[in-house]
DNA sequence: GCTTGACTTAGAGCACGCTCTAGCCCCTAG
DNA sequence: CTAGGGGCTAGAGCGTGCTCTAAGTCAAGC
């Protein structure tokens, strides 16, 4: 796979990609004989997990963090599971915040609905 | 209230809330005989508010917009409703698919727990 | 053999959302 | 009456994470 076709199925840019192989999120691409990048299927599924812990607000620095682990073998097993149990642990707290803001704005929404106005009522 | 009291009890610095005054996400403050910005409390039931519409991703223009909308009072409570709902339903998306993130770590998590590394045992 | 289009590099530029600095003023306590 | 601890303004600066540009190379089809 060439780097478009990469991009294409990961949703991830072009720029993206050579960007993350630069800063250490992509392993050293292999080279076609022309110099250009090339790819197996593998790093499709590195892509999506990757995603995933870029939106749940992992910030770039542990994802490299995370990769270059990866890149160093079972030795580093250890310190991957801690560092994705941090992250765990705040996102599970995250979705229970989110959550509450669902309700509120879902209450919000209501009384903009129901009454015409959130001002007038019983106070609010 | 001074704006110091109010950086403390909202959790946004006092840098903060003045450019949040800049940008129109607060209303001008009452200001006392020294030229001092002074703040009911209200303020604080507002800036909870845009916390939480922060929190979920709303980008600060839009809570520009927001913030404008709601002081020109009831005529714009259409619009405010409908704002609020996009960004409802955004958000509805985002607490599942963080809800399967999480389910994707504590397998990654379990599997690093269970045989010391995810490679060996049946592919992963 | 030439055009087209995807690829290459290094490095500049950008949008967002603050965050901080400089130089000033004002109020209160000792 | 002075020191200290707020507060004030305008505007510069910054961290994050891309995003884009310029100038060039390469491979395949006509």
């Amino acid at each position: 796979m060439m780097i478009g076709e990469v991009a294409e199925k990961s949703g991830f840019s072009v720029h993206t990609l050579r960007y993350y192989e630069k800063i250490g999120l992509l392993p050293t691409s292999h080279r076609d004989g022309g110099g250009r990048r090339s790819y197996d299927d593998d790093v499709l599924r590195w892509l999506e997990f990757l995603s995933r812990l870029k939106d749940l607000g992992m910030p770039i620095r542990d994802r490299v963090l995370y990769a270059r682990l990866r890149t160093e073998g079972d030795s580093t097993i250890e310190a991957r599971r801690r560092l994705l149990q941090t992250y765990r642990d705040a996102l599970a707290k995250r979705v229970i915040s989110l959550t509450e803001t669902l309700d509120v704005l879902d209450a919000k929404i209501a009384s903009y609905d129901t009454t015409g106005t959130p001002l007038k009522g019983p106070r609010k």
